[in-house]
Parts: structure tokens; sequence; C-alpha cells
DNA sequence: CGTCTTTGACCAGCGC
DNA sequence: GCGCTGGTCAAAGACG
């Protein structure tokens, strides 16, 4: 939460500093106008002024008059520079309202559920229930649960692992503080005025704070109390329950994700154990049955099963959700699978529009991070899934929702949206949010959807790349216009990607040539920098105001261009980093230090792996 | 020896 | 009530 604070604050800071430094920096403050997407600001910043055209015109015969109208023209970018300021002050304010208020909201509603639980306790219904009663009763914990995507339909078998974990009413009650919040932005997600509290989710999402992510990242993301908690919850306090008459049962919200894979399984992040197989009717292939085993009482489960029609296509359903901190990955996943079962839990259309369209701006991240779990390819690597390839089908009988990723994308790019999502339009057509340092590729081994390759490394802010080319030359050529100043462009993006058609070469093919260009030629090193450091000035202790996980930002993008880029030796790398850690802090949800450029293989895909992963 | 997978048995829900 | 089916349990074996 506070980290928007400090992020503005930063921004502010750095306006400041190019205010005080001469004109000549100016065109720095492009960059954080960027950053805003404030597009007819910067063109009024970044082209000249009709006066300075003038000037420039006429600059051999009247030396001293364009001095003059020189000056006049800083003096025009340094009043635009304060009233930009100014805005940015005004925002600030706003976002800190907005903050209180959504902390308080926050409060009341945590103090309300409280008080629910308090009745709950204290309620001893000596007769048959009122119908009237009911609903302030029983529709609280249905209300949740709708929230939760859980079923409150009660189990009778209790789960005596599960009960061992919740020691103590206490600590039930802060699972279901976290769920209570992350229910908060589900249930909005589908309120009719979604508009207006759409922001809140936002804020309110887990993803917009890695450190809140540290320790709260599952919980409030996709720690929904599971029936049998919400048994024991009832349990604890309420037995009178019991005798409530039958509620219209809720089941789970599944989310069942189709994909292309070779592997047994896919690789989604988390740690699963087998617990059962079975062979299901109409479907000769068995089906497996899983139980995340990240943390001990996890509820979440999921079932992996071939298609039928087509044995290469792997059926993943998802249910429940984590009650522990996430990997990288696994929150990837759990996040788009928390929104689309958030979306059908809202009663949202079938027909909505692709899952990355959905939550793409939003609170959850749209990617998807799968790869082909085959433990003899220790150089599977997550893929992260073109969501807007992603079919949503909901069955109204069933509460399933279907990400049907067997259908490929026009474009290729693997789009990795967050709550502070920019994008870039290339001559593709496509709208590729760039948001965040990104890398992510196909492994070297079974590639599930052939011809998608997209490695992107890229400091956000709008990328219009001179709205020609977005491949790798184009964002070389981007960096180095940028460091003659001839263009605006504020943004350091590196990005390949190629389109389905089968033009594209294979993956493993074109990530050893990639790595080697890059690896191999030193002036991209050198434009790298040189565009960083132009980018962030004299902002090299950004660091501290950026954070540690700024730092470490940082340090991951040495390690993952390898450039070399040492940590000590590259503050401005950092400070980038930190910048970009700083103005999408979910971005470093997309981080995966085990995708190196070089084509490492040191990503593995085993139970063990996976395990060293998530810790 | 601890962890994980396998697999038959068991249970609950649902339809007839 | 019965049978079918999906889901889960738990003992036994495999594996590192």
């Amino acid at each position: 939460m506070n980290k928007g604070e400090k992020q503005l604050g930063t921004h502010e800071e750095r306006l400041k500093d190019e205010v005080i430094k001469d004109g000549d920096q100016i065109s720095d403050g492009n960059f954080f106008k960027s950053l805003q997407n404030n597009s007819s600001e910067k063109k009024e910043v970044h082209s000249p002024s009709p006066v300075q055209r003038s000037c420039m015109d006429s600059s051999s015969k009247q030396t001293s008059s364009n001095f003059e109208v020189q000056n006049k023209g800083q003096d025009d970018k340094l009043e635009s520079t304060r009233a930009e300021m100014g805005e940015v002050r005004e925002e600030n304010e706003r976002l800190k309202t907005m903050l209180s208020n959504i902390e308080h909201k926050y409060r009341s509603l945590q103090m309300h559920f409280y008080d629910v639980l308090q009745q709950g306790r204290a309620k001893k219904l000596p007769d048959s229930p009122d119908p009237a009663t009911l609903p302030t009763d029983i529709e609280e914990p249905e209300f949740i649960s709708l929230r939760l995507g859980t079923s409150t339909s009660k189990r009778k078998k209790e789960d005596q692992s599960t009960i061992g974990e919740v020691k103590g009413t206490e600590d039930f009650l802060k699972i279901k503080e976290g769920g209570l919040s992350l229910g908060l932005s589900d249930c909005r997600v589908g309120d009719n005025n979604s508009e207006k509290v759409r922001p809140d989710v936002m804020i309110l999402s887990p993803e917009g704070s890695f450190e809140d992510a540290k320790d709260d990242t599952a919980e409030t993301t996709e720690q929904w109390p599971p029936s049998k908690m919400l048994k024991n919850l009832r349990s604890v306090g309420a037995e009178a329950e019991d005798d409530i008459a039958p509620q219209p049962q809720v089941k789970k919200a599944r989310v069942s994700v189709r994909a292309r894979c070779d592997a047994p399984t896919m690789n989604d992040g988390c740690q699963w154990r087998k617990y059962g197989q079975k062979i299901a009717k109409g479907n000769p292939c068995p089906r497996a049955y899983y139980r995340c085993t990240v943390a001990t009482g996890c509820p979440v489960r999921k079932q992996v099963q071939r298609c039928a029609e087509d044995m290469s296509i792997l059926i993943t359903t998802y249910e429940g959700t984590h009650n522990h901190p996430l990997s990288v990955s696994a929150t990837a996943m759990a996040s788009t699978t928390s929104a689309a079962a958030s979306m059908l839990m809202s009663g949202s259309s079938s027909s909505l529009p692709a899952l990355g369209a959905y939550t793409g701006g939003g609170a959850a991240s749209p990617a998807l991070s799968f790869a082909p779990a085959d433990t003899s390819k220790p150089g599977g690597r997550p893929f992260f899934l073109p969501t807007t390839a992603a079919s949503i089908t909901s069955t109204p009988s069933y509460p399933t929702i279907t990400l049907d990723l067997t259908t490929p994308a026009t474009s290729q790019a693997f789009s990795l949206g967050n709550r502070f999502s920019s994008s870039f339009t290339s001559s593709h057509g496509g709208r590729y949010p760039t948001t965040g340092f990104t890398f992510s590729g196909s492994g070297p081994s079974s590639t599930p959807w052939p011809g998608y390759l997209s490695y992107g490394a890229s400091l956000s802010a709008p990328f219009n790349g001179g709205g020609k080319s977005s491949s790798f030359e184009a964002a070389l050529s981007s960096i180095n216009g940028r460091q003659g100043g001839a263009q605006s462009s504020s943004t350091l993006c590196y990005q390949m990607q190629q389109k389905a058609s089968g033009t594209a070469a294979p993956p493993s093919v074109l990530t050893d040539t990639i790595a080697k260009a890059i690896t191999a030629d030193p002036s991209f090193h050198t434009a790298l920098a040189a565009a960083i450091t132009s980018y962030v000035g004299t902002q090299g202790s950004a660091p501290a105001s950026g954070g540690e996980a700024g730092s470490q930002v940082g340090l991951k993008w040495g390690e993952h261009l390898g450039l070399g880029l040492a940590r000590s030796s590259s503050p401005s790398m950092a400070a980038v980093a930190a910048v970009a850690a700083a103005q999408s802090s979910s971005s470093q949800m997309f981080l995966q230090p085990s995708h190196g450029l070089s084509g490492s293989t040191s990503a593995s895909t085993s139970p063990v792996a996976n395990r060293e992963h998530v810790s």
C-alpha cells in the first residue's frame, strides 16, 4: 500500500530534480511523462514548439534572437514541468485519499466480518430458523464463500490434517481475514459499479505490492477458506447452524485450463502431490488427482486429464485457493485462475473477452505460466501463455470455467500485464503490455505452442517505437536513437517477437541465436548501459527509495541479460530496476530468474526443483 | 529413512 | 433402495 506513495514520491522528486537541472536534461522528464502515459503533454514537450521551429529555421541568420527564443523555450519547458509537478501532486493526493478510503472500507468490513463471527458464536437459535433471519446469519458465510469461489457445502468428512493445521480460532481467523480482503476484490469485479471500484481492487490486489506479497500475497489473493474450514468455522461457534435448513449449495468454482502439452502435467509453479487416480467415464485416459503440498493443509487441488478427443491436450482443473505464499510463476497462475474463478462466481457472461483483457489492467495478472513438467527434461521452463488466445467458456450447470489455451494467438507477444500496465503498439497491430521486466520463452524441449516466441525485457512506459517495427533491431535503434536525443521514446525495450505464422524458426534455435547475438554484441551492452544511464541520470541512489526489491531486480537484470552488469558495478541499472519495480511492483511476479537469455537449462520442472523454486 | 507414487477400497452424491 | 460415478483415503511399494 505504501508502495504507491513511495512511487509517486519518487516521481515527484525526480521531477523536482529535473526542474533544477538545466534545459538539456529536461528530456529526461519525458521519461516520467511517458510513464504516466501522458501522450498529449509528451507531444507538447517533445516536439519543438513553433517558436523553436522558426528559431531553428533562421538560426544561421539571427543568432542572438535565436538564443533568446531558446531561453524562452526552456522557460516554457520549465513551466510545463512545473505544471506537471502540480498534476503529479494532485494525483498523489488523490491516490492517498483513495488509499485511505480503501483502508477505511477494509477496516470496516473486517470489523463487520468479526461481528458476524461473534454473532455466529453468540447466536443459539432457539427454534427453527426464520427464513427472514437466515440471510443475516447464513448469507454472510455464503457471501464470503461466493467470493472465495469455494463451496459452502459441508463435507461430512473432516479433514483431520486441516484441523490439525488450524490450531485455533485465532489462526483460522487470520486465514479468514486474508480471504476477506480478496473477497472484496473479487466481489467488486462483478459489481455493477465495477468501473468505480476496480481501482480499489487494483490497490487491494496483493500483486500491487511485492512487500505485501511476501507475507500476504497468497493469503489475500488465493486464501479462500475451503468448505472444510468453513465448516470448522461454523463448528467453532455455531453448532446451532446444524439445525438450519440447508442452503442452496454453491459448488466450488473450478478453473479448467486446456493446453497442449506432451508432459504428464503442467508446471504451474506449485508443488503437487498425487493422491489418486481414476478412470473417468467417457475418457480412456486416467484422471489424476493432485493436492498442493507447498504448505501443509493447503486446500488447493487439481485434476489432470488428457482430452479424449485430442490426447495432446492436457486439461488441468484447479479447485480451491492457496493458503500460503506462492512462487512467482505460481502467483501468476493462481491469479489467473482466481480471476477466472471470480468471473465465474460473479456471474459474468461466458462471452467475456479473453482473460488477459479482463485482468490486464486490473488486479490479477493475466499471465499464465506453464511448462511441461517433464522431469526428464530439466530444461523445461515455464511458458507465458498468450492469454489473448485463451477462450473462456463457462458451464452454467457446473461452476467450471475453462481457459482454452490450445488455440493459437493471432500475435506472438506473450503479454504480461499488471496494474500499471502500459503498452506499445507494434506494426503487428497488437497491443502488448510491456510493463515490468519480463523474460520468458519456450524451453528447449517440447514446445506446446509451436511458433511462439517472445523474449521481452522491457522497462515500461509506452513505446511507440516509431510504429514501424517491434523487432529487436527497432528496439535497439530506439535505444540508440534515444541516446542521440533524436527520439523521444523513453522506453528501453528489447523485445523480440515473431508471429505465429510458419515463418518462425524453431524456438530453441532462436533462443540460442538471440542469446549469442546479445552476449556477443558489445554495442548492445554499451547501448543498454548508456540508455539506462541516460534515463536514470543522477538517480543512482534510487535503490534506496526503491527498496531492496528494486535492487534485486537490478541484479536479476544483469543476470538475465547476461551482460555482466553486476549490481555493484551498475548502480544505474539497479536504479532503473528500482524504477521499474516502483512503477510496477507486480512486475516482479514475472521475474523468472531461471530463464536466462543464455539459454541456460538450469530451470527444472521436477518436484524438487519446484520446491526450491517455491521456497 | 523420508517422501512420493500407485492402487484398491471406501464414501458420498445423484439419478433411476 | 440400488447402482453408477466422482472423489478421497490409506496401505504398500518405489525411489533417492
